[in-house]
DNA sequence: CAAATGCCTTGACTTAAATCAAAATGGTAC
DNA sequence: GTACCATTTTGATTTAAGTCAAGGCATTTG
């Protein structure tokens, strides 16, 4: 259990902030625990100020009117979430829920607002924030749009693989269903593709450990939609 | 054909500046002639800096390993686009092309920069922009990843009308080869939904020019994927 | 240990949308 | 007016992915 002082102090959005500013982001900020499976935010919601996670994983999406989930963006301890409608318009435009405990930090709009007025540095990494969400939301268009579902699955696991400094194994860090709804499809849809690149030794699946077999194979498919020939 | 400074003043992201720094703008920005079919960017390219249309629209699109193109967004005169290489990474995450005769307004990064941490309201102003992508993005994701066809292009429809102030008639400001880009499929399959939604009263097609005939039931087919009983 | 629950996989079938091909329409140039 | 090019529409077919249903596996819980 740290200080919440500790906590903001490694917030890489408060990067570069005098240690006075960090003092007065702790009296602003109000901590709140969560339950996994516990709605944080639902769409729709008025935006009364962002969040920052602490500890434990968010998950952000969409449902659609027969329940069918769409994952937007899962979230991790330091990461911001929720700053759309502090800036624009004020509802929150998805829901956001735990998937493990979590503790996460309120920052309310209107002193948010005046510490961005404040601080060019943390405008500026508030924007960089923003910047790498429109990036990850421009790729998420294009796998959706213009990918199949083992090319995406295959950019999913090349990704992971980047991510977690990893040649040659990754580990899921979320349940397949999870996956499932992040790359936009179902499970069963999922399960399925698994068995197909595993059938064309690209890869290995045991429980959520995935051995990359091939992985110019992969990267072949991600990029091309087809296995090399 | 106005001058810059004219320009300048009007665009939404430069509002509440002082004219000192309007002034400053002008001094950066280096002005661009584009003609229609222009590529301005490609995906991959250095970004240096950003854009800011003067005049005409651009296209900002996605291309598959076949050729098939999703379009994120089509900007006009007044709105920026580019800049999340300026503050995220250094690549530009799409490409642009102009999708009429176009000028724009090239904005350096360092120069950007400055003026941002020199003006809060600046910053406030371009937090307030990336959020509106980034709740315009999610929508395109739910719209792809949890909505058919059919209700993809009602919710058009409706987007359109309340953009252009219309209760019963909207005008396509863009061919339907493109409609069908931003929707995510390809101009025969559109061809059929606008059959399809029109065989069903909801609309009536002439064109450029679609008249809504049933609001309602359009408001349903976008919510709910399909009509009312 | 057995039962119950949640998660994942497999099978048979349906369906929305893509593909391929061709015709129709509309505007522009000569 | 006729020819040409773009764009849009229509038709026949294929295909990727979703649906529905059932079963397997594993983990927790009484």
């Amino acid at each position: 259990m740290k200080k919440i002082l500790d906590i903001i102090s490694t917030i890489p959005l408060f990067n570069g902030l005098p240690a006075d500013q960090l003092e007065a982001i702790k009296q602003i900020a109000i901590e709140k625990q969560i339950r996994k499976g516990e709605i944080v935010v639902s769409e729709g919601d008025d935006g009364k100020g962002f969040f920052v996670i602490a500890e434990g994983r968010i998950k952000v999406f969409k449902v659609s009117a027969e329940g069918k989930e769409q994952i937007l963006h899962i979230f991790g301890p330091g990461q911001p979430f929720g700053e759309v409608p502090v800036f624009a318009g004020q509802k929150f435009p998805a829901n956001a829920q735990a998937i493990e405990n979590a503790k996460v930090l309120f920052l309310p709009r209107a002193a948010i607002v005046d510490l961005i007025t404040a601080n060019p540095s943390l405008a500026l990494n508030m924007l960089a924030e923003m910047s790498r969400k429109l990036r990850l939301f421009a790729v998420q268009i294009e796998n959706l749009s213009l990918k199949e579902m083992p090319a995406r699955l295959a950019s999913y696991l090349i990704h992971l693989a980047d991510e977690q400094g990893q040649e040659e194994a990754v580990t899921l860090k979320i349940s397949k269903g999870q996956l499932a709804s992040i790359l936009g499809t179902i499970p069963e849809t999922l399960s399925r593709i698994f068995a197909k690149l595993s059938a064309n030794n690209l890869i290995r699946v045991e429980g959520k450990k995935i051995t990359l077999l091939d992985r110019i194979g992969l990267e072949d498919l991600a990029e091309y939609g087809k296995e090399a020939e």
